[in-house]
DNA sequence: ATCTCTGCAAATGTTTTGCATCAGC
DNA sequence: GCTGATGCAAAACATTTGCAGAGAT
């Protein structure tokens, strides 16, 4: 039975109020002021543990370490800034990029990207 | 000055001749049997210089390592396999996801990420 | 008391770097 | 011959795992 502890509340509160998706990194030094002592390795099994239980979602930006937020948040996307490389959630969104930006954020370029199955893949 | 060797236009050739981005270990094994002995180092040093020369463009995917394409493509985005993992470029495409896929390839997912600046940043 | 969770340290996988040697110019 | 490039091995860096001991139930 999974159990509760001082580390996993911590790491608990840390997500709920940031509000926004964090690093590993970012999860361990914010968790550490609630809970001192804490390890590393505890924040890599709590976030998968929370994933697998469907706690948490991830959130993998392009070329970047992914990040992870509250699950349950329904379909939206992600604005990542160029300065600070903090990731913020977006709802709403469909096509229309910049009409969907919160006030006075600055878009400067956007990625989409396809999955699915090739040719060779879907036939085979 | 830059200097013409065996591993160089090894490297060049295998992503010339691919038409599609490669990931390290990709372009290593495809390197490696045109020019027998080629190290790992090698290619990474290799892909950096290449892309400091604005001859290669990295095509970073959410939640997977970087691949690599020959630069001056124009504007597009990428398609990958969710089966062989291969991930393909598309051309012409805006927003109509579905109409820009090569015949046969079959749309599963997409996702779309913005970057620029934040509300603190842009002000700031 | 039991059995999970934790921290540490070691293992892993990937990318980078140091260095002696090799080879293009 | 000079200087940049290479291969190997070690280093760095991020993430994972083994294990003995601490803590929740």
């Amino acid at each position: 039975m999974e159990r509760t502890t001082a580390q996993r509340k911590a790491i608990h509160t840390v997500l709920e109020e940031a509000g926004r998706p964090m690093s590993p990194p970012e999860i361990f030094e914010a968790a550490r002021s609630i809970a001192p002592g804490l390890g590393m390795a505890t924040v890599y099994r709590t976030i998968k543990r929370m994933l697998d239980d469907g706690v948490l979602a991830a959130v993998e930006l392009p070329g970047e370490a992914p990040r992870y937020e509250r699950a349950g948040l329904g379909h939206h996307h992600h604005f990542r800034c160029n300065d600070c490389n903090k990731v913020f959630d977006l709802t709403g969104c469909a096509s229309a990029f910049d009409k969907c930006l919160p006030k006075g954020f600055a878009l400067e370029s956007h990625e989409i990207f396809l999955f699915g199955r090739c040719e060779t893949c879907a036939t085979g």
